[in-house]
DNA sequence: TCACCACCAACACTCGATGA
DNA sequence: TCATCGAGTGTTGGTGGTGA
């Protein structure tokens, strides 16, 4: 992105800056403005995307002021990518649905190592490749947050979107503008892409998560629960500038759709998704790191390994992270093996061991839903799990509450599938004492 | 200002229907 | 028989709108 010349450069003129050196003082105002943005830009970029600030708050602060000044004095100096246009004062208060360019699918789920060698298994079958044939693989964090889809256009960011259905979404531009991490131009006709649309997901660093509350505490306000559903609330807010405030981070998995200036298809020149996340880097955009956060496996057995490290290591990153997702590196395998309405069949998101806690089964409810379909639910102990208070939990039906043998009273052990439906795995039969009474079905 | 409700986000699980 | 699809079910938490 910054050759190191360049970032020497631009770390010299911020100074210049600050203290108005004679060689500051001889510029024009447009002039001043143009060095200004790009200094600007280039300490969002060492701050938000390499996490390593060389300017202090304060030092940034009084740039961004002289740049706000000068345009505040001649506003034909704006221009769209300009730091201080990332927070508009308009409201929104509607969210319109949009199109996304391409279906934002989900993805299906392994457990274990063995399920990750039966997708192997799978992907060569439908490929025709033959057992000895290694296929390349590459492996990055399933950051837990919020998804989003992002469109350039002519090289400017025109529209995010959540995932919504997949095929909908709803429009959060000026508040996706508002997130630093998310740069509001890349050079993307550099490479003869006129439009892109990119996949990525909001999220929030756990201390600053953590700072974040602290200073709510301090001012009496209520906490957040968790930075999942802090980061995606924010992104539903009304007013842009408030989700500034939130430090929100955006890391960019996906080119999902490219077009050229002449409308062809800007993906034939990209072989392999390896090189579409350097290609983002280059651009800006903030990708896991090469070799510590993703890494490209040349077979099955590099990837259990890589991904075995990283549930051991996870909660010392600073990111949320509920899993992996393996990938077949090469696109022209992907096209071969297309996808499901549901998920590609060319990737997989490994799903880390859910966090468990024990609990007491008190009661059961039944509950009528609108087609008249009666479901039994659980009513629990309030009982902390990663992040949200478990006191309700879903029983399906009553081969499921006789499969488990549940009872009234039992202990049992809940975890949070996928990190979020409370699940019952099993009643602990060990701690019954005899005083646990039976669940009765109500009659039909 | 507060409480309540609707909606949305995350996603798992079940089940009947369908097609290969 | 198996894979897939789609509808319907579920929980918790955040935001925004509304009414008292």
């Amino acid at each position: 992105m910054y050759s190191p010349a360049e970032q020497k450069l631009r770390f010299a003129r911020s100074k210049a800056f600050l203290e108005q050196d004679a060689s500051v003082l001889a510029l024009s105002p447009r002039e001043k403005a143009e060095e200004l943005r790009a200094i600007l830009q280039y300490h969002e970029w060492r701050y938000y995307i390499q996490n390593d600030p060389v300017l202090s708050d304060t030092e940034y602060d009084l740039l961004y002021k002289q740049l706000e000044a000068l345009e505040a004095a001649d506003p034909s100096l704006i221009t769209p990518d300009s730091p201080t246009q990332r927070v508009g004062s308009d409201l929104s208060s509607d969210m319109p649905s949009v199109a996304h360019l391409t279906p934002m699918l989900s993805l299906a789920n392994s457990y274990n190592a063995e399920d990750l060698r039966e997708f192997d298994q799978q992907v060569k079958r439908m490929l025709n490749i033959s057992d000895n044939e290694d296929i390349a693989y590459a492996v990055e964090p399933k950051f837990d947050g919020g998804s989003i889809a992002l469109v350039y256009e002519n090289d400017y960011l025109v529209r995010a979107a959540t995932r919504g259905n997949g095929i909908l979404g709803e429009e959060i531009t000026a508040n996706a503008r508002a997130i630093r991490s998310i740069p509001l131009k890349a050079s993307f006709s550099k490479y003869g892409l006129q439009k892109v649309e990119l996949r990525g997901e909001v999220l929030i660093r756990k201390d600053r998560f953590e700072a974040m509350n602290a200073q709510r505490a301090a001012a009496g306000q209520s906490l957040f629960a968790n930075a999942r559903n802090t980061a995606t609330g924010g992104l539903r807010m009304k007013d842009p500038r408030e989700v500034a405030q939130r430090n929100l981070d955006t890391f960019i998995y996906a080119l999902s759709y490219a077009e050229t200036a002449e409308g062809a298809n800007g993906l034939d020149h990209i072989k392999t998704h390896y090189q579409s996340l350097d290609l983002l880097a280059e651009l800006g955009f903030k990708i896991p790191a090469d070799g510590q956060e993703r890494k490209l496996c040349t077979h099955i057995e590099e990837v259990i390994e890589f991904v075995t490290a990283w549930e051991t290591g996870r909660e010392a990153y600073p990111y949320e992270v509920d899993g992996m997702v393996v990938k077949v590196n090469d696109r022209e395998l992907q096209e071969r093996a297309g996808h499901t309405s549901h998920h590609p069949r060319w990737a997989i998101a490994y799903k880390f061991a859910a966090k468990q806690a024990t609990t007491v089964l008190e009661a059961v409810e039944y509950q009528v839903g609108k087609v008249g379909s009666i479901t039994p639910v659980a009513k629990v102990r309030p009982v902390a799990l990663a992040g949200v208070t478990i006191s309700s939990v879903s029983l399906h039906n009553e081969d499921f509450i006789k499969e488990k043998d549940l009872r009234l009273g039992d202990t049992v052990l809940v975890e949070r599938a996928g990190d979020v439906i409370p699940y019952i795995v099993k009643a602990l039969e060990d701690l019954r004492d005899g005083s646990e009474q039976p669940i009765v079905f109500p009659t039909h």
